[in-house]
DNA sequence: ATGCGTTGGAATAACGTTTCATAATAGGCA
DNA sequence: TGCCTATTATGAAACGTTATTCCAACGCAT
């Protein structure tokens, strides 16, 4: 036996077969545990490690799952991330975890490394431009579950925030605070999640007879940020801005701060997206909480039903977000008024 | 040709040979253009996609590599992450992502994981107490580099910020704008880094005729926070804070919140581990910058030499941290007296 | 024209498992 | 005891590549 012990190693050790240890290992029922017991055994004392390439070679499963996302950066989907990899750790598979950014183009090109690697199935957050093109790429011969940016049409089991539904309830919140002017500032309205946010928020105010201010603030915090100073600057300026993400939330705070907006005296700051810090500044920020917990689990449930051939239950699933209110927010007009705050 | 096209497919349909294909299909030089794009056709027309898992078991090598990390929701942890995946995509590698947690058993279950996916190398940040283990676990017959908590005696090529200078340089500057009595948050000298850090600021101390107040503060924000809260109750508190890492200061801003003292007229804070939410918070705090950017790079060019046979020349690296001071450090004594902010 | 070196292509044996069709063994019952 | 069934073990054939050995063909020089 020169290098790793492999298998045959193993069965010259215990003289047993080739295809009993193979069984024994695969934890197959039809062994005796006179034999299963010599097999272990002979394991232990070569120190075997089962080669897993040569196993999945034969039998055609990989158990390793892709986790496609735009941006390992931004909170809400490191937390996806981080809760994913327990799921799929105890469930006996590995992750190889791919970064889009939101270029279309290198996400196509990454989309497909993923699937040249062989995965059992892939959880894909859908970056700006790709989501079209998933379809053709990966969906139609491989489990898949679509995470956070569900296109309308979308035929794959997805998970994502019920954003319509925050998003109107946050706009309804910020009217009922005696608002009547509010913007949104959104990324982009060619991801779905941002046009459900934008859709909910109108709506809210449709009903609540506001005028809703809709913003196209750009992908990254700079362009937000500036974007945001300029919006400020404006004479009929909004009493309360809504915020589309955790990374425009970034952008308008440091605009706030550079232009000398007092929150929420001047202006109430409502943002989508909860995480640690929005507690610890002052003010702290109210914000509307994604269940990322929920959702990872979802996601997992769909994925491993689909790669376990089990039937696919609620394969759309929308969780339900929370309004978390803080100091950021205050009633309209009544300066130095706080809108009360729970934590 | 049913299922996937094989390579013997693509032979079949160009009438070459089997080999001669996968030479094409590697690079192989020693193939005249004529048979090559011969290949490629046939490639192209039945849409062929190279069975990796077979090359690997036939070759030994995945072109895969693994990275072992504490946590991903730690920013600097994360960004490290972004960055490496950056790396090795464009070298042609696919990163595996395994998260340990700071837990010693669940750390050496899941660099077993690691393991036996068979990569061509490893990159780990090692957890609270696997640091002993990792020699014997992996590095011995695995290219491997060490990032962040590198041990005294490490044998293996390593990356890190310069942790004893930069707390040095730190404590250097607090001591400079006349503080005395100063403390130093730290999660838990058990960890290498955070080990380096306290040395160098007690060095300064010594140095500088301080009053070196070390304070064991736990793994988590939460621990952090209230033994701080404790902290800032003594009747002989410190004019100045120092805390060892990016959670540590989430808890220390959330303890000065909660126990009223103001920054930076009652305390003076600088901040291990710089990131975006340090200057939108109010004061903007203080920070040693550790640069990620450069770390990634070095311990990317350590793996990728070990993983192709080249030596490795300089195997452990020591970045230089940057001091970034903003409003949280101030004049030991003349309240209200900004020590001046640079950005 | 013959021989020799060189080069590019083909054939074939691994790589270390799983899987499947048999073979062997044990057990129960007549 | 002998036969039939149920159970457990064995052996060999994949899985889709890469690596190595072996030929054929070609050019060049003698």
């Amino acid at each position: 036996m020169r290098g790793k012990p492999t298998m045959i190693d193993v069965a010259d050790e215990g003289g047993i077969s080739l295809g009993t240890v193979s069984k024994v290992l695969r934890g197959d029922p039809t062994v005796s545990s006179k034999l299963r017991e010599r097999v272990l055994a002979a394991c232990r004392k070569l120190n075997y490690q089962r080669n897993w390439i040569a196993a999945s070679l034969r039998s055609r499963q990989t158990n390793t799952v892709g986790i496609i996302i735009p941006d390992i950066l931004n909170t809400f989907y490191a937390t996806l991330v981080e809760k994913l990899e327990n799921l799929a750790s105890v469930g006996g598979y590995t992750v190889v975890i791919v970064t889009t950014g939101e270029e279309p183009q290198r996400a196509l090109q990454r989309i497909n490394v993923v699937k040249d690697r062989l995965v059992d199935g892939v959880i894909v957050i859908p970056s700006l431009g790709s989501s079209e093109t998933l379809a053709s790429s990966v969906g139609a011969d491989l489990p898949c579950v679509i995470v956070d940016r569900v296109a309308a049409d979308n035929p794959f089991p997805s998970v994502a925030t019920d954003n319509f539904d925050a998003a109107y309830q946050g706009a309804r919140y910020l009217l009922s605070l005696g608002h009547r002017h509010i913007a949104i500032a959104a990324n982009s309205p060619r991801l779905w999640n941002t046009r459900e946010r934008i859709a909910g928020f109108e709506r809210a105010m449709a009903e609540g007879n506001g005028r809703a201010d809709v913003r196209i603030v750009g992908m990254t915090v700079e362009e937000a940020r500036i974007s945001l100073e300029g919006l400020l600057g404006e004479r009929e300026r909004p009493t309360a801005l809504f915020t589309s993400n955790n990374l425009v939330t970034l952008g308008a705070v440091g605009a706030l701060r550079s232009c000398g907006v007092s929150v929420p005296h001047e202006i109430s700051l409502l943002a989508f997206d909860d995480f640690e810090w929005l507690r610890l500044l002052r003010p702290a920020i109210s914000a509307i909480n994604q269940p990322a917990d929920q959702i990872a689990v979802e996601a997992w449930r769909l994925l491993s039903h689909q790669m376990s051939g089990r039937p696919v239950s609620n394969p759309h699933v929308r969780a339900a977000g929370q309004l978390v209110i803080r100091e950021s927010t205050a009633q309209h007009g009544r300066i130095g008024k706080r809108a009360g705050a729970r934590e």
